[in-house]
DNA sequence: AAAATAAATAGTAATAATTACTATTTATTT
DNA sequence: AAATAAATAGTAATTATTACTATTTATTTT
């Protein structure tokens, strides 16, 4: 993959920031370094990073978040702001250790657990 | 809220199928019921269904699925064929209990776990 | 260093999923 | 049967994302 100034800054505002960024999040801060920097590349950007495992794609909700912690993490996401906290598996024990270890009352557990069913064997 | 056949079809679509189904395939098949039924009605519809707690909005990557199983459950999603299929919690000890039960070869598992931050305390 | 090459970009158009709007219809109450 | 307000059909608008294409640019070759 040949060097492209706009996909450093994407992938410098991802590895920068916590808070798990949206395209248009990135976008929007792409722009004060690259003013003309277009919303098709931060898509490309974001997928090409993606397929070299340099970021995660996250679905919340209906829209793609942006992880650049490529460990194998989980998330708390709080009802109220949206924001979405990582944690480790071996923390999660159980609600009491969350509440007690990040002082976050859980109110739903969503899993997904995906793999291959047996219609493929 | 006030009866209409429009809602009272799309919800026996939803009982009636373990495909966890998009708004459009829920449309599709309304449609050959109610010629004349619009995409809006569906969409208002699956709103209001679900605020009255008769199904539950699961998004799977960027679409939203529903599903009329309102018992606490989640769900295995084939990397193939990109079905969902539904699991208790109690059956989950691990991956092996997965692959015994559900026959179903698990490549990832991810949580989110939903509540209220510590910034709302 | 200049020319050649192919990958990446900007800008815009297209698509897909969902929500909003509004005139008309319909279920329920009076 | 008339009145009322909720629900609908049909369409427009919005949002997130992908596709397209002429131009630019990073890298390789001469
Ligand atoms: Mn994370
Ligand atoms: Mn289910
Ligand atoms: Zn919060
Ligand atoms: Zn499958």
């Amino acid at each position: 993959m040949r060097y492209s100034q706009q996909r450093e800054v994407i992938l410098n505002l991802i590895q920068n920031t916590k808070i798990h960024p949206t395209a248009d999040w990135i976008y929007s801060k792409a722009k004060t370094h690259i003013p003309k920097i277009s919303l098709g590349t931060v898509y490309r950007n974001l997928k090409k990073l993606e397929q070299d495992k340099l970021i995660a794609t996250i679905y919340d909700g209906n829209v793609a978040r942006y992880d650049s912690n490529m460990e194998k993490h989980d998330h708390l996401k709080c009802n109220i702001c949206g924001d979405l906290i990582d944690i480790n598996k071996n923390n999660i024990d159980i609600s009491k250790t969350i509440l007690r270890n990040f002082n976050f009352k859980v109110s739903d557990i969503e899993m997904t657990i995906s793999g291959t069913c047996k219609k493929h064997t």
